[in-house]
DNA sequence: TAGACGATAGCCT
DNA sequence: GGCTATCGTCTAA
């Protein structure tokens, strides 16, 4: 697979919109990864959270801080942070420069180089066809962030830059009535915001509710 | 500089 | 459904 396939979003894509709707329109958008050897990986993304200014549940909510200072930084951008010392989780930022908001990538669908997923995660070698059909290489931000080989040394990436190792391409529309508008996931403030969406048909979304 | 804890996931019951 | 690995980041002192 070549990136001459992948379009990718326009940097306007990421502000013209309010987030909310950005992290809606990024339903059936394609996650690309181009690993060191020039292969790649991608995953259709089928579930998304949104954080904004004035969210308590946002990592920006107190402030600019080293963690999260790509927050505030242009729109377009992967925002990498590390939960419980464990996971690696992929944001992209949206709104305008200075307005720290993003959207967090919680599950994809395994496209292209599902065996190299495969490896990454488990460590061991899958056939293609086998490892697409495996949930756990892309349903939940922490898989996601092992099965893509994403980490910190990533924050800043221009996910609208297709010469990028990580970056965010067209992909499917999705109508209304396949997408579920619920409230996000393993927070502790801001709880009843219904801020997460998710591809219902999908069998690779993190938690279905 | 110490102490608490988190935008999770895997394994066990 | 519960327990916990594991560590960077924030906060307060």
């Amino acid at each position: 697979v070549g990136d001459r396939s992948f379009v990718p979003l326009p940097r306007d894509f990421y502000y013209l919109l309010p987030t909310l709707a950005v992290a809606r329109r990024l339903l059936g958008k394609v996650l690309v990864r181009r690993f060191d050897d020039g292969t790649f990986a991608t995953g259709r993304i089928v579930e998304i959270e949104a954080y904004t200014v004035g969210d308590p549940a946002s990592h920006a909510f107190r402030g600019r801080t080293p963690r999260n200072r790509t927050m505030f930084g242009p729109p377009g951008h992967a925002y990498i942070y590390l939960n419980y010392g464990l996971h690696y989780c992929l944001n992209a930022v949206t709104a305008a420069q200075g307005c720290p908001e993003a959207v967090l990538i919680r599950a994809v669908e395994p496209q292209c180089g599902t065996a190299s997923l495969w490896h990454n995660y488990f460590g061991s070698e899958a056939k293609e066809e086998v490892a697409r059909l495996e949930p756990r290489l892309g349903a939940g931000p922490g898989r996601i962030g092992k099965a893509f080989a994403i980490d910190r040394s990533f924050d800043g990436t221009d996910l609208a830059d297709a010469r990028s190792p990580v970056f965010l391409a067209s992909g499917d529309e999705i109508p209304d009535e396949d997408i579920v508008t619920t409230t996000r996931i393993g927070i502790t403030k801001g709880v009843d915001l219904p801020w997460r969406f998710y591809v219902r048909s999908s069998r690779f979304v993190s938690k279905k509710k």
